[in-house]
DNA sequence: ATGAAAGCGCTAACAG
DNA sequence: CTGTTAGCGCTTTCAT
């Protein structure tokens, strides 16, 4: 939404730095030609390219990305839009993307929109010009509003599934299965699943594949489920309050946070993990392995999705240069990542 | 610095979105017209500017907002410039930033420079002309450097004390005095100081306060240092290898992750936390409750850091477009913000 | 190898 | 109230 802007009496808005005709009148040649000094080297004699650099320094001028992205598009700038960049879950996919980008040459730009879909759309509406690429993590904009955003420029979403636009996604079925196996090895053969939010597409995809492992060995395992909770540690002390030990001694959550929570809840009731009950937490982020006992989880790749979706873009960017339109673009289909289970002290042999 | 830009054969970049130009033929009306609607609606006739923002929406029209920053200045955009988006320290920053921004309808930009001086430089200089005020967390730049930008946005930094910058630093001196009234209290004597990096300008400012707050009570209480260590978890577990228990029952870490680590290198030691010995961290990061024990920690403000932050960046960036020049600056001096000391599980009464 | 000129998309003075 | 004009700072043809 374009909010009526204030009036702005002063037009001389901010201080002046030196542009490029500053550094042209200094040199005494034409404007194009410290501009080709800059992007364009070969095309400007040595020496005289050379002096202009000097100047340039000397007056301390540095281009405007700006008004340099405004007629070409280049702004080395990528932006990775995340819910909540306090939510240890982006931290791996952050630092994958950052490091990505910067060992290309690129900025990242991380827009942290606090879990808003409005505040999605504006902070995308505001950046994608600006930028060459966008990644949004875990969206919570329509699909056709990612659709706009993906005609504007090369866009990849991560964690959701999107017909027309490149996705990269946890294989969450593989997680879950290995989180399966090592539990049933133990010997646990009730299963509980922590639901996380109903309307989120991983936890989905979680459960449905908890069953279906649950149905291809019918005669050792079974699977319930309780929830929904709120993914977080509230939600998974809540989660606490209402299981029954009875009930099995096994324990899959929607995620870590979750799956911290619990635990804690339970210690709160006197139930001692592993002992009485295995918990198996889903993601493995940052504080996983500060908590007591210390989660065994299945690890997604998170840092994996990060370069992954700026090479992704990089790509695409690459492409659009080089190429003949948009012919190019890169597959549509889905890539599944895979997990990996990091096994800890919150799980042990049933009793 | 100016790599070369790569050539780039088709010009014709990015797909084309509808400009001012194509709404303004739609509705024969004059581009300023239809630039109007949008900004200044008061200006055009409400039937007109209506009809307008109309075929607008229809035709899926977006202003530019790179075009239209060029000639303004605004962008609607503030970045905000971390060491390290993953170190728990920074997220009430950013959570305080982001909230002060939204709620006065500007975009946060957080750009992730993974300790890296040039890459916070190359970061600093690709954003800079794209946002109307800057902040600097932590900033690893050069004093000058930091000038040069404050030169040209509004800009603050925090943590670090710059005479003509306006910055904003936690009361280390008030937090340590907090921790050491909280250990006396407990009936501790001596206290030893892990040592963060020797660079670090909160570590110089945290170990001197302890020290004088020693010489206030000089019969009372006796200080020693250790260090110094990484601020990590890892440095932390260093420091419990070399950490010998008669020499005193109550240490206070430069950071928590040192905290949390030293207590983690105890327990394989088989010193107990708070038995054996109190430990106090500081900033209160997220993951200082998660660990076991729960760790007694100075509260740095840091919430209250990022908030202040834009406050001051939005009341810099309102007093360019309407007050008599750079007359109105805001104060130089730095805000001292206070600490709350969090009694956790970590400190217990001295033997 | 360099200069001149046109334009990126938008805004803001200046006329009417 | 609305059209016309002139840029913002840079890049890139097109000439020379």
């Amino acid at each position: 939404m374009d909010a009526p802007l204030p009036e702005l009496p002063d037009p001389s808005s901010w201080p002046d730095v030196p542009t490029i005709y500053d550094v042209a009148k200094a040199c005494g040649v034409a404007p194009s030609t410290v501009s080709r000094a800059f992007s364009r080297p070969g095309r400007v004699k040595a020496e005289t390219a050379e002096r202009i650099r000097e100047t340039a320094a000397a007056m301390g001028y540095q281009a405007n990305p700006l008004a340099r992205a405004l007629p070409t598009g280049r702004s080395s700038l990528l932006a990775l839009v995340v819910a909540d960049v306090t939510n240890p879950f982006f931290f791996d996919i952050i630092r994958g993307a950052e490091q990505a980008a910067t060992s290309a040459g690129y900025t990242l730009l991380v827009a942290d929109v606090h879990e808003s879909a409005e505040a999605e759309r504006t902070a995308v509406d505001r950046t994608i010009s600006l930028v060459e690429g966008l990644a949004l993590a875990t969206t919570r904009m329509s699909n056709s509003s990612i659709r706009v955003a993906a005609k504007q420029r090369p866009t990849v979403v991560l964690n959701r599934v999107l017909p027309d636009v490149p996705s990269l996604v946890t294989d969450n079925a593989g997680g879950i299965e290995q989180a399966v196996e090592h539990l049933v090895a133990l010997g646990h053969r009730t299963i509980t699943y922590l639901a996380g939010p109903e309307a989120s597409w991983a936890d989905g995809m979680r459960w449905r594949a908890l069953l279906k492992a649950a149905e291809q060995q019918t005669d050792t395992v079974r699977v319930r489920r309780l929830g929904p909770f709120s993914p977080t540690q509230a939600g998974g002390f809540t989660a606490a309050e209402s299981y029954t030990t009875s009930a099995g001694s096994a324990v899959i959550a929607y995620n870590d946070l979750m799956a911290i929570g619990f635990m804690r809840g339970l210690a709160r009731r006197g139930v001692e993990v592993p002992r009485d009950v295995s918990v198996v937490g889903f993601d493995n982020i940052f504080g996983s392995d500060l908590c007591s006992p210390q989660l065994t989880t299945v690890g997604s790749p998170l840092r994996h999705l990060g370069t992954m979706a700026v090479e992704l873009l990089l790509t695409a960017i690459r492409s659009r240069s080089t190429d003949t339109g948009p012919a190019a673009a890169p597959p549509a289909r889905p890539s599944l990542l895979p997990t990996q289970l990091i096994v800890r002290a919150s799980t042990a042999p049933a009793a």
